[in-house]
Order: structure tokens, then C-alpha cells, then sequence
DNA sequence: GTGGTCTAGACCACG
DNA sequence: GTGGTCTAGACCACC
């Protein structure tokens, strides 16, 4: 089964961030496995009814990120996942999403442990794929 | 006690929408009252070093959507009679920042134990200046 | 002084690439530091006589990379360096200019007494700007 | 003893490219002589596991710029009359790449002991099988 | 067929 | 003023 996109374009998040989101959690996910092919750049522009350009935008921030790889002339596979980053890095790229969700969530009158909960419950969503059982490098 | 801004000027969120949000919140939330006064666009700018005119779009855009109210001469004030979000909606509104913040953890390849384990830190350094009886700093 | 961009429009680099692998440079070389800005993708797009997109593609991709900042009606600045890739990905970056610089030399007759004199010349141009002495984690 | 040919896929330049690159830097340093018959096209595709028509499109440009002589039915040959190049043409052609790995590596934060540890080892690497005595294997 | 690059020009959001 | 996004359409290189 191929994967389905979908799109807003009125939305305030930008199309070609949508895509990369949806491939990163489709990754993320276990439906995208390493070597799996993507629609071609012009087939998915096609389907979305959106440019060219913009799906080929969103593949090629994905590939400069190491998610995907592309050959000339061949399709756009998905990479082999790897810690690419340190850890001091990654905390520096998670600390928005981070702040961001403490804060709704106590500004909207959610209590520390309703939080927790909640994220607990969204983790065990996604346990199916966890990343390797990891050898704590970085 | 007023309220305490955080705001991230590097982030990909504009400045004068993460005060806007922030003081939704906080209103519907019951933190902020009606009738209770917010700082003035010149004192807030100058705590949260950004450009005035920035904080002055914010609180238009809140005085316009009947969140605020503003006076010639006096204090922005919130305005009265606004009903509280439901559960559902508050649920509902925390939403994409869940999603967005453990898809990006997940990501960059923290476990779930981390992942945990870094929201109670957070949770618990907001604790520490929550409880209302204040310490004088901001 | 400001920094002068040199663009071949007919080379087979492509000119973004051009673009950044300057700017690159001029961050290792220490002609940029921390925090200086960078001239306006308008105005560098005039002055290379290029088209505003692509100065805003080789900015955007170093954004990305973590090598400048950029904020909201602000000009592109350069960003503090850190250390952000781990060790394996750092080496899996740089094996293929490993590789081709290698097998270059060797092809080309040279020995590797030769080749590794012309490293440690090289390496001693850019002696200035060392990125620290290092704590060894990456 | 045939040339060897180290090729990567996942690079930017094209593979025809490292092919072609490699058997002028072989002709013009000596290690491939006048006569000297290469692998066919469809042996050498086989042992790089790459599409036959790359093979030809290599060894086509090869011939079309009088490196290699190709009659029908027979195999592709080393041209005669080659001159090789001045001392200062061979520094010409490598500087690209010596300059494309320092900078490279510099940037993704590698010292310059490390640097100069990792291409003695890859040299060192290439020194066990270059002797020309053969060990059969390639 | 595939992806990669560049241009021209438009519109928006931000400060 | 700044950068960010998207479109339309072109041309190239590669396989």
C-alpha cells in the first residue's frame, strides 16, 4: 500500500511542510520502511494538484536531512535511520516543540499529571517501531 | 500577580503570536480575570526586549476579537463574560502540540523513558513558580 | 568590511552551492563571526545579478544546517558554532571528499609523503580559527 | 593487473563521471599504458553493479576525446600519444579537491590531527594493494 | 522516465 | 524594509 497525502493548502503550515511531516511520521511510523520508494516528484505533484516545485522541495529537505536519498535518475528512497545528531543537539532541536506543548497544556488548565498521561498514551501509540533497543551513544 | 510571558524570538512561531496564544490561554484558563490589567505595551516590550509595535499588534488583535478591552489613557483590560473551553475543546486544542512535540522526540531518536522523563522536569520547573504566592522575580 | 561573493553563472556547481560553499568558508576561515549579519537576499541577488530565489535557497539551506540564523524582518545572521553532528555522521559526511581527494592524488602520481605535506599546508592557512580546544564529546 | 575502480553511487558526481575521471588520471599518470586493453563494458558494469549504458556512456566520451580507441568486436584500448601532465598541471587538477576535503572537514568540527591521521590511514589502505605484484583479488 | 537547478514574478507575514 | 512560500515554466543531467 502506498502511502496517501494529505494536504490543506489554506492552512497557515506551508504545503511543503506538510509533506515532510507526513513522510516523517509515516518513518516514524513504520509504514515507510528503509528502501521504500516515494512517488516520483511530478506523480505526487499531480495527485496533490500542487507545483513541481514544491514537493521537490520538500524531498530535498528531507534528503539534506538524511531521511530520505535520491539518486539521479532513480527514485527517492527512504534512508536507513541513524542518530545523526548529538545529544546536545537534538535537545536544542526538540526545546520549541517542548516548550511549546508544556505551556498549551497548563495554560489550558491541564494538571501535571494529566499531561503526563496524555503523552504516555500518544508514546504507546507508536511503540510498534522503537528505534533499536540503542547502544546510548551519541 | 501578573502574568509571566515566554516568549522565543528564534522560533519559527512569530513573536506576536505567542503572546497572543499566551494570553488566550491564560483568560480562558481563569488565570487572567475580567477586569484584571495587563502591562503596557511599553513595559512589556521592554521585559521581553522585542519592538513595541510588536506587542501593540498583539493586544489589537486580542482588543478586536473581544478578548481585551482598551480605553484612551488606561491599561488594557480583559473583557468581560468569555465561557470557558469545554474539555473536549481543551483537549482538542492541545492537540497538534502533542502530536508535534513527541513525533519531533520520537524523531530525533529519544526513547520514550526520555521523552517522559524530560516533560516532568519541565512540568516540575514550572511548578516551582506556579503556586501563586510569588517570590518577586518575573 | 563586508564579505565579497564570486559567482561563476556557467560552472557546473550550481550557484546556490557556490553561495553557501563561500559563506561556509568565510565562517571557518573567521571572516564571519558569531552574530554578523549577512547582506540582504535582495541585495546580494542584485548585486550577483541572480535571481532573489536562489541566494534565498543557499540561505535557507544553511539556516537549516545550523550554520546562520534567521528571524521574521530581520536580517540573516551568523550563528554561534557548535558541534552538531555525532562522530559517525560527521565521518560519513566527509568520506566522499575523503575518497575523491585520495584517490585523486594517488591517480595523479602523487606519493603519499606529497599528499600528506599538501594537507598539513592547508590545514595550517586556516590555523587561525580552530574551533576550540575541544572536550571531546560529540 | 586491470585498473581498479572505486565508485560511489550515492555521491553527487555521476558515476559515468567517476569513471571517466579514473581512467584519465590512470592514462595520464602511467598506470594505464598505450594499448592496454579495459574491461568491457558489460564486465565492468557487472563487477560496479551499474546500468551497462553508464559503462558505454563512460568509455563513448573516453573514445570520442581520443583517450581510448574502440574497433569492432574487439576490446576498448588505451590510446598512443598521450603527454602527461607538468608537475603544475597535476597541482592544478587536485586543488579542487584538496581544498573541497580541508574545508569539509574543518567544518564538520574534525582537528586537524584527526584530519591529517585520517588521510594517512586511507593511504595507507590504498598502499596495501597498489604494489602491483597482485594478489588476485579486485 | 527520474531528480536538480534556475528564473520570473507574485503574495504574505513580520517588525 | 526583511525573509518565506508558492507557482509557472524552462533547461539540464542522469539512467
Amino acid at each position: 500500500m502506498a502511502l496517501e497525502f494529505h494536504i490543506s493548502p489554506g492552512g497557515s503550515v506551508p504545503i511543503y511542510r506538510q509533506i515532510t511531516d507526513q513522510i516523517n511520521h509515516a518513518v516514524l511510523a513504520g509504514h515507510l520502511q528503509s528502501g521504500d520508494a516515494l512517488p516520483s516528484v511530478r506523480a505526487l505533484a499531480e495527485t496533490l494538484v500542487i507545483n513541481p516545485n514544491t514537493v521537490a522541495r520538500a524531498y530535498g529537505e528531507l534528503v539534506r536531512d538524511g531521511v530520505l536519498e535520491s539518486q539521479q535518475g532513480k527514485a527517492v528512497t527512504v534512508a536507513p535511520r541513524r542518530q545523526k545528531y548529538t545529544k546536545a543537539e537534538r535537545l536544542r532541536r526538540l526545546e520549541p516543540a517542548l516548550q511549546a506543548f508544556v505551556s498549551a497544556a497548563l495554560l489550558l488548565g491541564f494538571t501535571p499529571a494529566e499531561i503526563g498521561a496524555m503523552v504516555e498514551r500518544r508514546l504507546a501509540e507508536f511503540a510498534s517501531r522503537t528505534p533499536g533497543k540503542g547502544d546510548g551513544r551519541d
